[in-house]
DNA sequence: AAAATTATTTAGGCATTCCTAATTTTTTGC
DNA sequence: GCAAAAAATTAGGAATGCCTAAATAATTTT
């Protein structure tokens, strides 16, 4: 079926993904700032992975992308590829967290499955990469997740932080020196509905102040079962 | 100085360096062959290297094409990439050394400098890879070597072998069948002159008739002193 | 609801790297 | 040394994936 995607069609794809994910919308504007492009390529694009046999995208005038089955499919193929290969560059060899997602972004493509068994075996199949994100299995599925923007949380309520939206190096190393890191306990003190700023407290530090920079970018899970 | 080049500027000048550095021509057919592509594209790539800045390599028509010092470094660099991914795949990932060919010719063009680094170091900085060829240095110097093809030998001289030309899967698993792997003691028994068949010892097996098609493919260093 | 703003698409181009076909140059064999 | 064969080059073109500028569609403001 799929002969051989480009390295910018993945991208494409993977994008689309990312976005439709976290409740987003693949549009034509949203797509083009985060692949650096100008929207007319973007536009452009778009009609070819709706037109291309089989089709990658569902796309309308003005209405942005859907991945269709095959779509969704090769973006999980790259999404496996860039999430093992961040857990194997801070695994094996010794990457800090926050410096993997360059470097996996230009592995990502061209890695074989041979490649990507070996290390999945290395790192024992793992469920989540560095920065929490679930990591869709070999099959090709991504696995279920009930995790939450930690501004949704209102005051008094606790959570495990599960994961990072963003892999940018600044905003990670700012998420960390706030003690927010995948496996850490938050409690959030206060969530004024006016502003969205919040005063949290992570495991037994002093309570501090953020705001929905950095609240937007963590994803929890409520520690109460379902 | 060099912003980027491509991956496709980048295996040219591997294939000139190689093709010339076992004494070979760097004509255009030879490239053409190696690299996949018709003779009329290398024409067009050879000329564009050579005006570009700064130029890469020196061409003059019908007579192929020799790195320039920018050239060959950039080569150098690649090849470096090459050979420690190889060694690393093998070291550990666990391929077999017929297998690495393939994933280090594409992973050689998007790792970085401090991924190149990382896995040198957990090497322990290797001279050679799992095909026995020496890797440039870290300052893009190819270390020297005094390895002169098998069937170069007169009948009676001893040698160890120490690389294989092909990076061929075919290739590579015949020699490996005839104990021909690097570190291997062989002895010509019988060197014709006539049709270039040699007839030779690998350790303590039994001897056998090999022809050029093998002979050609591995370099060995004969045990006396300089 | 019309005007202004923003988002998106169309149109036309450019760079890269490959191709085939035709031509020219070099080498080979007699 | 000359004709035939082989090698290399030129010419013209295609696919990818990006760009800018202009046109159109959608949304927001007033």
């Amino acid at each position: 079926m799929n002969e051989h995607l480009t390295t910018s069609i993945q991208d494409y794809l993977k994008t689309i993904y990312t976005l439709t994910a976290d409740g987003g919308e693949a549009s034509t504007s949203a797509l083009a700032s985060r692949l650096g492009v100008a929207p007319a390529s973007v536009t452009g694009m778009l009609q070819k992975l709706a037109s291309i046999e089989p089709p990658l995208v569902i796309y309308r005038k003005h209405q942005g992308a859907t991945l269709t089955r095959a779509g969704e499919r090769a973006a999980l193929e790259v999404l496996r590829h860039h999430r093992l290969l961040e857990t194997y560059l801070v695994e094996s060899l010794g990457y800090s967290w926050d410096a993997v997602h360059e470097e996996a972004c230009r592995l990502e493509h061209v890695i074989s499955e041979d490649f990507e068994q070996r290390i999945a075996e290395q790192l024992g199949h793992p469920e989540r990469d560095p920065h929490g994100s679930l990591i869709p299995t070999s099959t090709l599925v991504m696995p279920p997740s009930n995790d939450v923007l930690l501004s949704s949380l209102r005051g008094g309520e606790s959570a495990v932080v599960r994961r990072m939206r963003s892999e940018d190096a600044i905003t990670l190393r700012r998420l960390e020196s706030l003690g927010l890191v995948p496996g850490a306990e938050v409690t959030v003190l206060v969530n004024s509905q006016f502003d969205g700023n919040l005063t949290i407290q992570v495991a037994s530090r002093q309570p501090v102040a953020i705001d929905p920079a950095v609240s937007d970018q963590v994803f929890v899970e409520t520690t109460e079962g379902t």
